[in-house]
DNA sequence: ACGGTGATGTCACGAACTGACATCACGGCT
DNA sequence: AGCCGTGATGTCAGTTCGTGACATCACCGT
């Protein structure tokens, strides 16, 4: 028989998950975690780099995400983003409870914002090197992807705070519609209509 | 005289700086800040919530997005962005030098850049709050002020890495520049197609 | 049966913070 | 002048995070 209960990790990411909802998460010791979990406190960190990124399992997300836009039809950047955060869209409404749950956990203390911050900034680099790979230059792929993700924060935050009003892919149409209206309305927007595909301008 | 040398919190800033350009962050630690200062451990930490805050002593910038968002004039949300932005440029501008120092510290390690996007998440809010009380629905400038911090991340960094081509108030125009083009530009069939997306069907 | 491997345990430790209490120049008040 | 409150600092003890080094031993392939 073995010598070790299997999924050590499953068990550590439960009990994890189960502490920072009940104590909260500062309230939470690496080793009550552990306990619970059945392991030693070293075995915790041999799993999860620290205390904060049981919560943050989430690669899954960086692969739709560059797969999607990796794949979309020749567009203009925008609409490859909308594209691409729709396709992911359904790795968060499919658990919509437990990622709500999740959300509050994390709202709920200021060091998992920052982990947070940090894994939506490498999802911008992820997306901003997808677009380069589609030819975009370096700038315009590193802006379109910072406003991307902007969008999706705000989408985000809306889904999460609007039970079931519309879908999370729904919110992100909308948003990124918004930004259209806030960035073009008072301008004329057909200056630049040459007939050119998917944007090469240049930052002048 | 004094019992103590004026100053601690200087001293403190200036070992830690000092330190931390020389060894890197991750190798020092507090006990030899405080002991270049001249204090100990304990004053550190009454000076600085830790480690990392040291770096991040900038809440005059959010003073200043927030006062120049007020007093706009009557404009697009994304003019008002841009004029707070151009208003803000001179406190980096200013010293540009310690700024580009600071942001190579930052630059080598990831708890640092994990601080820095949580400053950024906390301009975000000023400038959204800010644009509230000029009447914006909540949304819309959450958007806005998003957007704007987006594109100043974009700016920023090009200003940092392109010496002295540009001011970074200039990085900063044209960065939004290209976020209208970006997001206005030559998609005719976005008015009257609001319906699918094109290629959605194939990807897997 | 044998030896290598990988997941776990054990131990020891440094370094980041924190709470509680002590000290004592300074500045104001009487 | 003398007293007193205050604020900045020191001292100390303790908790928790996170890591390196080494031990264990079921399992698996040969």
């Amino acid at each position: 028989m073995s010598r070790w209960k299997p999924d050590a990790r499953g068990r550590l990411e439960k009990a994890a998950l189960e502490l920072y909802n009940d104590k909260g998460f500062d309230a939470t010791t690496v080793a009550e975690i552990a306990a619970r979990a059945e392991v030693t406190e070293r075995t915790f960190y041999r799993h999860f780099v620290d205390k904060r990124e049981v919560l943050f399992q989430t690669n899954a997300l960086a692969d739709v995400l560059a797969h999607a836009t990796a794949t979309a039809a020749p567009l203009a950047p925008l609409e490859v983003i909308i594209h691409a955060l729709t396709e992911a869209a359904p790795v968060f409404e499919e658990r919509a409870e437990l990622v709500r749950q999740r959300q509050a956990v994390i709202a709920a203390n200021p060091e998992l914002q920052e982990r947070e911050l940090a894994k939506l900034a490498s999802l911008v680099s992820t997306l901003a090197h997808a677009l380069r790979e589609r030819g975009l230059d370096s700038t315009t792929a590193a802006l379109a992807a910072e406003i991307g993700i902007a969008a999706f924060k705000v989408a985000f935050d809306r889904w999460i705070n609007d039970p079931d009003q519309h879908t999370l892919a729904q919110h992100i149409r909308e948003t990124l519609d918004a930004t259209r209206h806030l960035t073009a309305p008072a301008e004329h927007a057909a200056a630049t209509d040459d007939g050119s595909l998917p944007g090469q301008e240049n930052v002048a």
